[in-house]
RNA sequence: GGUCGAGUGGCCGAGUGGCUAGGCUCAGCUCUGCAAAAGCUGCUACAGCGGUUCGAAUCCGCUCUCGACCUCCA
């Protein structure tokens, strides 16, 4: 179990020591998609992100129960606690039930992370499938005196919560300043302050998704969910709380008021935000028409798109920038990434072929070493490629001879890579080519290879051009020749 | 307007006081029938102005620019 693991928390606004409440388990709750339309690579950015977490820390020998919820219910449009329901005016839009919606992005999301090679959380709970504990989450909140009914809707009493409780302690900004902020553009609504929120919402009769509450027919308010799946799975105290760093101020804000007002305790010990993926320095997102979906990226359909990108490509690209900064997109960023991954990969595929001496010059602790306390550090995935990178030179040189290893260290390096790229970065080789391909390829080379043999470098040349511009690559070396999808 | 954060070389992106980030690009060289790959070498940095310090990209102040949040958003 490693006990070296540094993480930056919003709470604290600083790097601590990890120290799950109890070790060797580790709970992890992070926000999981609002299934009312295609999750774009924004919304990927921060599952890829929480994927090497839960990756690492489980590598490092820790129990993790990650939970990660489906937003299926109570995501309103607005603030304003009234109007459409993001599922039922989604619904409308495509002439479907709420639930064939859910059902369908769901299916829509699952895939996605599934090209990502995200590895699935351990349990994946829906708001629906919860209404019961959200019901009585809410009951023991207005038992609890910090919320209040109006006409079948409940709200969350921010003033008043805000007189014994720091509402703010995750983005520290003042309460007063927000108050003089918003509360002249209060509406006409029947909220008492302007910064409460719903709890629980009243339904319209038109309304399709609702359930009995001891208050008449609603449903949830969006920020309740994550409260009540998040105990009920990991306890009302539990590790890391995670999520964008857009979820902060509001949705994180909200739920660390109410786990509080119920519970009388903080969710979690940890609260970790990842940046945002940006355009030309600007946030990606679904309204300001900058959201790829993950399909148009792998396909470069999208009209700023140059070329298409592969899922393990666009990973790669995310691994090598810090999940606390923001990440530019563009065409020359994922074509480096491009190819600094088909680096690494080759590497992997010459790993095999190096043999080990009696003797050698090289070791590879330190390397291990450099990789594991840049992992310790906030995930500093980035600095870790780029030791990996040093660990690339190593194998290439080997290959060509340049240095000796012995058999011992040769099977670290090994163990070194397979782990990291693998195991912690989940990336994979995608030239998962069929074996009858494979057959015929191995045959046309050996054909190259008797026309060198004979100097007929026009017939040789005429089949590396020819692989060429179907997209292999031909390489030749003393030792034969090899291929790669260029 | 308020709060928070950021400005690093041709591009992306690490780095919080002294030690090479790394990837991609570009130029040259080596190897190779050619090509590709690989290796070696080189090139262009820390927004600006002050300050602290023996020493600052890194700390402090000011200026400029940009972004995020404050309204649904990972």
């Amino acid at each position: 179990m490693n006990q070296d693991i540094q993480i930056y928390n919003t709470l604290t606004r600083k790097k601590e020591p990890f120290q799950p409440l109890n070790p060797p388990h580790v709970g992890m709750y992070v926000c999981g998609p609002t299934v009312y339309s295609d999750v774009h690579l924004g919304n990927c950015r921060t599952f890829i992100s929480f994927d090497l977490i839960f990756r690492y820390l489980k590598y490092s020998g820790y129990r993790v129960r990650y939970v990660r919820n489906i937003t299926d219910a109570g995501h309103l449009e607005g603030d304003r606690d009234e109007g459409d329901d993001k599922f039922a005016k989604r619904a409308k839009l495509e002439q479907l039930e709420p639930m064939e919606i859910v059902q369908k992005y769901t299916l829509g999301f699952h895939d996605v992370m599934r090209m990502f090679n995200t590895l699935p959380p351990s349990i994946e709970p829906t708001a629906t499938g919860h209404i019961i504990e959200q019901i009585e989450m809410v009951k023991k909140i207005l038992e609890n005196g910090f919320a209040y009914e109006v006409d079948g809707t409940i709200y969350f009493d921010v003033e008043k919560y805000s007189q014994t409780h720091n509402y703010t302690v995750l983005t520290n900004r003042n309460l007063e300043d927000m108050l003089a902020n918003t509360r002249e553009l209060s509406g006409q609504d029947d909220k008492r302050g302007r910064l409460d929120f719903a709890l629980w919402i009243k339904a319209k009769p038109e309304t399709l998704m609702q359930w009995a509450s001891p208050w008449g027919p609603g449903f949830p308010g969006w920020h309740i969910e994550c409260s009540a799946m998040s105990a009920k799975y990991l306890g009302q105290e539990f590790d890391i709380h995670g999520g964008g760093l857009d979820l902060a101020a509001t949705h994180h804000t909200n739920e660390v008021a109410q786990s509080e007002a119920c519970n009388h305790h903080q969710p979690a010990k940890y609260w970790m935000h990842t940046n945002m993926l940006t355009v030309n320095g600007t946030r990606m997102s679904k309204s300001a028409g900058n959201g790829f979906l993950p399909g148009e990226l792998f396909t470069g359909s999208h009209p700023l798109l140059k070329k298409g990108y592969s899922p393990m490509t666009v990973r790669f690209f995310m691994l090598q920038a810090h999940y606390r900064s923001t990440l530019d997109f563009s065409n020359e960023a994922l074509d480096a990434s491009e190819k600094g991954f088909k680096r690494l990969m080759n590497a992997m595929s010459l790993l095999p072929k190096i043999t080990a001496s009696a003797t050698g010059e090289i070791s590879i602790g330190e390397i291990r070493k450099k990789c594991e306390n840049a992992m310790n550090d906030d995930f500093n995935s980035p600095v870790a490629i780029a030791e990996l990178f040093e660990a690339v030179r190593i194998i290439n040189t080997l290959y060509d001879g340049g240095l000796k290893i012995t058999a011992d260290e040769l099977q670290k390096l090994t163990e070194l890579m397979q782990y990291f790229i693998y195991d912690i970065f989940g990336l994979k080789d995608e030239d998962n080519s069929n074996t009858a391909f494979n057959e015929v390829l191995d045959m046309v080379i050996a054909l190259r290879r008797e026309a060198k043999e004979n100097k007929d470098y026009a017939t040789s040349d005429q089949i590396r051009i020819g692989l060429q511009e179907i997209g292999i690559q031909l390489k030749d070396s003393k030792d034969g020749t090899t291929w790669s999808k260029s």
